[in-house]
DNA sequence: TTGTAGGCGTTATCAA
DNA sequence: TTGATAACGCCTACAA
């Protein structure tokens, strides 16, 4: 069986409260004792429990993420900069990914209370008010989940106005937009918000395609094309998005310069490794990554008051390659 | 505070051990306990804590996944695929990416020994006898941790030698390989055997350009197309570095497929979309996924015995894409 | 069919 | 400076 203080205990000849108390470095301790205990802790390879200390301390140092899909690289890349600043902070993290059956998102939920996570940082979809009534910490990204619950995003209205503008200087002179559909409170709607403010600014006419959830992206884009003959430019609103629309008209003959401009979304280091041709509005990740974490820790160990502040945006950055 | 089982009996005019069993279905119980503890279960939101149960069962039904990176759509789609297969299990996943601090990945496996998980996944590299020390049931996924630890990969070689026959099916005269160092002890490194093999059969110089864990592809592959102005054929050993090889090739002037031919390797769903001109080995990584899964749930249940078979090899498939 | 009591491994209070 | 004891929330013999 695994060692438990007990064991070291009883070789270290002392008992399992001094153990603990090595363990924690806390209150007076001889030194003597102190090297008899780790002494008999390394010669027992003890590994404490942290079942066992969570459950009394009330706090188990683990949070939990829900996010669509580490398959996306978008995500990814945030799970992983926030894993590295949870892990730096002394936390660890309980993944979920939602995507798959976007229905049992509140399942997820339920087993993160179950595992008494001290937090959650959450980018899915419908995570409702539920979660909330927990009064459990948590910290969205990108995501409306409720009046107090904090949200870090980029500045998605900024990042549409300059894919925006960009075609526009670049004299394209039927700009359309492909997203998804409106149907969630998300703060990327602003993307094509700024779209149509571009638009209207300089009175040309705003067309979006939207991309349903579970939609096919090809076929719809297959559609503009078939539909929209004299399109010349077209801000995406994910590098894949963007990636699929080169790919197509590259089929068609289409010229990607020359007669067709394209700005994806996201630029995030993968993409821009594969694909470093590719123009895109670059989200300052590994930022947001950090922030999210930093709020929800500061939140659960009471130094944030959520209440204090709801949104926390980070600025984009515009990557010119050459497919603009 | 959280209601526990003593709230809920109490308000269920039961006792605490009667709840239990509700909760758990076990012994006998008559309908009428049954639907007054449902009921004061839903009254006041009652929440089981896991760690407690826990604690008592010695089970945690939590797994670790040690894995060099989400940001990288392989582990990241490999890591979905895994996530979905266990949760459907009815285990939580523990996530670690060693990537950024690869001296720390025995820090990871001690954290995850602190957090009881029933058992681990992983696809790091360093992780070394220590693990398997702790006889906690481990499954590697492309990597040769131990003689004890099960391993489940694509079949490298076989992808190796289809990628390197691709080549000289095209016509190559000379064919080059990009691959890591052969430092680690993965079945990676049979991709690398599988193209010097072909290359010997047909009596030409294999050569492999190496890019150290840390090092730069970028200047490794510049440095490549200066020192071989006469290679028509390049084998990657991902699809990252192929994609950057074609990038560079084209920034050259050098037209792929006309005068280079690349073939990639893991075609993950991501890559496959965003650039479906690669030809690439394709990975198939649900399967993997869900086989490394299922070993490991079964190794943790006690039915599947880690010594009666240790590798479990995967078919790959050729897609032919437009570099080549 | 249901309840009582003790234990899972750790920590903190209090006394020595 | 150290040790006995109770408690964290749950589960299961055993008793009723």
């Amino acid at each position: 069986m695994k060692p438990k203080i007990k064991d070291v205990a009883k070789l270290a000849g002392v008992s399992p409260t001094t153990v603990s108390r090595v363990l924690n470095n806390r209150g007076y301790l001889s030194v003597d004792v102190r090297e008899k205990v780790a002494k008999a802790m390394k010669e027992l390879n003890y590994i404490p429990n942290d079942l066992a200390r969570s459950l009394y301390t009330q706090r188990t140092n683990l949070i939990g993420f829900i996010f669509p899909t580490t398959a996306n690289p978008f995500y990814g890349e945030l799970i992983f900069h926030m894993e590295n600043a949870s892990f730096e902070r002394g936390y660890r993290v309980l993944l979920c990914n939602s995507s798959s059956q976007p229905e049992k998102e509140e399942q997820y939920v339920e087993m993160l209370l179950r595992n008494q996570v001290d937090g959650i940082i959450s980018g899915a979809h419908n995570l409702g008010i539920k979660a909330y009534q927990h009064s459990l910490p948590i910290v969205a990204i990108d995501r409306y989940l409720s009046e107090t619950i904090p949200v870090v995003s980029s500045d998605n209205y900024q990042g549409g106005r300059l894919a925006s503008e960009l075609l526009i200087e670049k004299k394209c002179k039927r700009i359309l937009h492909i997203n998804g559909t409106r149907e969630m409170a998300s703060p990327a709607n602003k993307r094509r918000d700024a779209y149509e403010d571009v638009m209207k600014e300089h009175k040309m006419e705003a067309l979006t395609y939207e991309i349903p959830v579970m939609g096919n992206a090809e076929e719809i884009i297959s559609r503009l094309l078939d539909e929209q003959p004299d399109v010349d430019g077209i801000f995406a609103s994910d590098d894949k998005i963007a990636a699929r629309v080169i790919a197509e008209a590259r089929k068609r003959g289409i010229k990607v310069p020359e007669n067709l401009k394209v700005v994806g979304y996201d630029g995030t280091s993968f993409v821009r490794d594969i694909f470093p041709d590719l123009t895109t509005i670059q989200q300052p990740i590994s930022d947001i990554a950090e922030k999210a974490v930093e709020l929800l820790v500061e939140e659960i160990e009471g130094i944030f008051d959520p209440g204090s502040q709801k949104e926390f945006v980070f600025p984009v950055q515009l990557l010119e390659g050459t497919s603009t």
